[in-house]
RNA sequence: GCGCCCAUCGUCUAGCGGUCAGGACACCGCCCUCUCACGGCGGGAACAGGGGUUCGAUUCCCCUUGGGCGCACCA
């Protein structure tokens, strides 16, 4: 029987939730899940500068609004800093690290001098086989691990394959801080042995530090957990990706009105893959799942795919579904939505969708095509969208109000028949004189198909307020 | 600078020695149609370069080039 999978995702707190970070997240999830393992949590709060309530705050949330729920309670790092102190003392007993004394301008100048030498700057292993005694009266000292002088370490990764590392370009680098603190190297060795955890998924920006990290594992006999180290996300223009590209918070993406399950499966198309298939369920993704799937290679974001994506899933959807999405994105995104327009005319909204949906790319796109229902009577016509408006549409709207004006019957046939029959004296298409129309209704030049919306929700008033600007 | 990783259409990717190099997004046509979408059909578009290995390389190896990551008492 082998042992239960243990994957988990150890973000920091200093920020909002990466969407990078995100995606790693779903593929230690989704790899657990698949093998019916355990995917945990574990906040890494140890730089207590930067790290933020509210930053714990959105980890939690974004993984929840994604559906990557993960088990037991989160771990926080800072809370173990006496087992990681215990660990480095262990270490220390077992003769797999020692005291340094050394000061940040010795440190400081043991670089400039290796930089000058054309070599790599590294700490030179003045304290390794010195004697204690020797030790400067009032120095704390930091405790650095004993990386061996020779031979190799070899990382062995699910996706880079067999990474090898000379231990002569890995140095003794700090595991204990000179205030007793763990650095970032142990502290994750120690967590994730502690855990249980069987697999580390995470960056590939990491598999340097897997070489030293698997340095403490053989310190201390520890079995080296499976690893693999997947590609980070790039930009559009191939560069590491930043705010500038797209390098939001998950919240962001969440109030871009981009659907979790939109979001799901285009982060899990970015860097793996399963044959052909684009669109599929979280748990079709889950099923699918394995870590021969993860590409080697950066992918780039791309935007206009996670659109379209966004809008596949827009179109799926159910309209009760859509609403609730439609009235959380208003109320968080706030600003110049109409939360009150929007609420009061749920049920006309809600008729109305099936007609939108396949016209949004967005939850927010969604909510502006929607506008019109609710918008107040008489619509005052944007002076800008006027502009636009060519003579012809002008004076179409001119003679539509006269059409309207001789209207008695006010049914939806009729106003509709009086609409065909305005579009054929002008010898016009109906589409031709829909366009403008709308325009004038809402202030903006995009016809989703006004008639059959508005017959739908029988809102047959509101041509006549055309007349009214 | 040193070390490590990566490299198929513009983008995401399939491919795991022999394929007309496939799909998706985007783009361009056509169709559907009262507009805009949606949908359908069709089109252009890629193996970074150079050496090997092999009967045969997109696929395996090496070099070059180009990207990325790491080299802190940050994580």
């Amino acid at each position: 029987m082998p042992k239960p999978v243990i994957t988990r995702f150890a973000p920091s707190p200093t920020g909002y939730l990466h969407i990078g970070s995100a995606r790693t997240a779903l593929f230690s999830w989704a790899f657990a899940r698949k093998m019916q393992g355990k995917f945990l949590l574990r906040i890494e709060d140890t730089d207590r500068e930067r790290s933020t309530e509210d930053a714990v705050q959105a980890i939690y949330d974004g993984l929840t609004w994604l559906g990557l729920t993960w088990d037991g309670a989160p771990t926080l790092q800072f809370s173990r800093a006496a087992r990681h102190a215990e660990i480095a003392n262990e270490l220390l007993k077992r003769g797999q690290a020692y005291h340094c004394y050394c000061s940040q301008d010795e440190l400081a100048q043991m670089r400039e001098e290796a930089r000058s030498k054309g070599l790599p700057p590294r700490y030179n292993g003045m304290w390794r086989d010195r004697d204690p005694s020797e030790a400067p009266r009032g120095v704390a000292p930091v405790i650095r691990i004993k990386a061996p002088l020779a031979g190799e370490i070899v990382v062995h990764d699910h996706v880079q394959g067999e990474v090898v590392f000379k231990t002569e370009n890995l140095d003794d680098f700090i595991i204990l801080r000179s205030d007793g603190t763990p650095t970032y190297m142990l502290a994750v060795v120690v967590d994730d042995h502690d855990m249980g955890v069987t697999h580390i998924i995470r960056g590939d920006d990491h598999l340097t530090n897997a070489a030293r990290q698997i340095i403490i594992y053989n310190g201390m006999e520890w079995e080296v957990p499976e690893m693999a180290h997947i590609p980070l996300i790039h930009g559009p223009d191939g560069a590491k990706l930043s705010k500038r590209h797209g390098a939001l918070g998950v919240g962001a993406y969440r109030q871009l009105g981009y659907l979790p399950e939109a979001m799901i499966n285009y982060l899990a198309r970015l860097g793996w893959s399963h044959g052909d298939d684009e669109l599929f369920s979280v748990d079709q993704m889950v099923d699918w799942f394995s870590l021969d799937g993860l590409n080697k290679g950066a992918a780039r974001f791309d935007f206009v795919k996670l659109e379209n994506v966004n809008g596949h899933y827009i179109r799926e959807a159910k309209p009760d579904y859509l609403y609730t999405v439609m009235v959380d994105t208003a109320r968080e995104v706030g600003r110049d939505i109409d939360l009150a327009g929007l609420t009061a005319n749920k049920d006309t909204v809600l008729a109305a969708l099936p007609e939108l949906q396949p016209r949004a790319k967005t939850v927010l796109e969604l909510i502006d095509l929607a506008r019109f229902i609710y918008a107040v009577r008489p619509i005052a016509l944007d002076p800008a969208a006027s502009e636009q408006l060519t003579p012809e549409a002008r004076s179409m709207l001119g003679g539509a109000k006269a059409v309207l004006e001789e209207l008695s019957d006010w049914s939806v046939p009729a106003i509709d028949a009086a609409i065909r029959a305005f579009a054929e004296s002008r010898n016009m298409k109906l589409g031709k004189v829909a366009q403008p129309l709308r325009a004038a209704l809402i202030g903006r030049t995009i016809s989703p198909g006004i008639f059959e919306v508005m017959v739908l929700i029988g809102k047959a008033e509101s041509l006549a307020r055309i007349g009214d600007q």
